[in-house]
DNA sequence: GTCTATAGAAGGATAGAC
DNA sequence: GTCTATCCTTCTATAGAC
């Protein structure tokens, strides 16, 4: 556990870091004052400042295409359960990360991760419960985002769950007056 | 309406590049390019980098804080109200910028905006109706920073009105099962 | 593995001609 | 008002000692 201290602090500092100040607008000089290292140092671990943020993201990036597995074999309201559930859990443990990852699609600002696009329209169709109406659709990507921006602010969640508090939003948005819904 | 051609040229382009690549991912040479001057033209007609964000956000934040006196005398659902339909009418009409705005909220990357940290504030608690219920607090911050960010990918509505997507989306979010209205 | 020193590029901003 | 040329800083990354 306590093997290359070093490469987890350099991680850690840097999701501090790039979730406060953005990717470009922190400097290896910022992250390695953070650390208490040299830049060089930084470099030794890791190639380049883009290979450091794609170390940083490449697990949350793992999860999120084992949550994509699980979803594509289902549908409609089975699929929004599970990508709800699963999305809020991987964001609150991903917190910073996950961030990242989501402002990759729509800032230039940060390489981008293969595939990435064609998995968060998924989700959004998922989270829309593969619902036709178009409203649904906003509500899914309106929900998806905000829950990405809240769940950085509030580090200080103030004695609520937040975890039931984005899932609740999440199903009251996009649930239709008239939901769709397989009685099985 | 000719007047000051290339200020309004440079304030567009900039607008285009900060929305695509951010203020720190954007420089004075790709917005140089985009207009078709010189660094030293965009120099001329403001002060600095920050000055001409400044100047871009100018107006967007002008109106909000319009919309920030109106609330003020607002409660409860006739906030809700006036916030949601004032706030999505504001964001499509200044889409850029209004992010540009958000994400100084977040990422201080971008100079701040004195007071709107707390104009920011007042607008949460006006979306969530006042609303004690903290869920309500939490709809309200995901639906709006999930406005900002979905306006700017939507450039190209598909043929549905963004507009009454986007504050039936808030609306839904917001209510609670037992909305707390004032039935006069 | 970590450091100092430095290379090499890019950024914001200024000077001065036109 | 717009340009070219330049300055100075900051940034990423490398070289090489320890």
């Amino acid at each position: 556990m306590t093997r290359n201290h070093t490469r987890e602090d350099i991680l850690a500092e840097a999701a501090r870091l790039f979730a406060r100040g953005g990717f470009k607008g922190t400097s290896l000089h910022d992250i390695a004052v953070a650390v208490g290292c040299s830049k060089a140092t930084l470099l030794y671990h890791f190639a380049s400042k883009d290979a450091l943020l794609v170390a940083l993201v490449e697990p949350a990036i793992e999860e999120l295409r084992a949550l994509d597995d699980r979803l594509a074999v289902l549908h409609g309201e089975d699929a929004r359960l599970v990508a709800v559930n699963g999305f809020v859990d991987l964001v609150l443990r991903y917190r910073r990360e996950v961030t990242l990852v989501y402002d990759s699609l729509q800032v230039s600002e940060i390489p981008r991760f293969p595939g990435i696009d064609a998995l968060a329209e998924r989700l959004v169709r998922a989270f829309a419960g593969h619902s036709p109406d178009p409203v649904d659709d906003i509500a899914a990507r309106v929900v998806l985002s905000g829950i990405c921006t809240v769940v950085i602010e509030h580090a200080d969640s103030g004695g609520i769950d937040l975890r039931d508090a984005l899932t609740t939003v999440a199903e009251r948005a996009v649930s239709s007056q008239v939901r769709p819904r397989q009685e099985s």
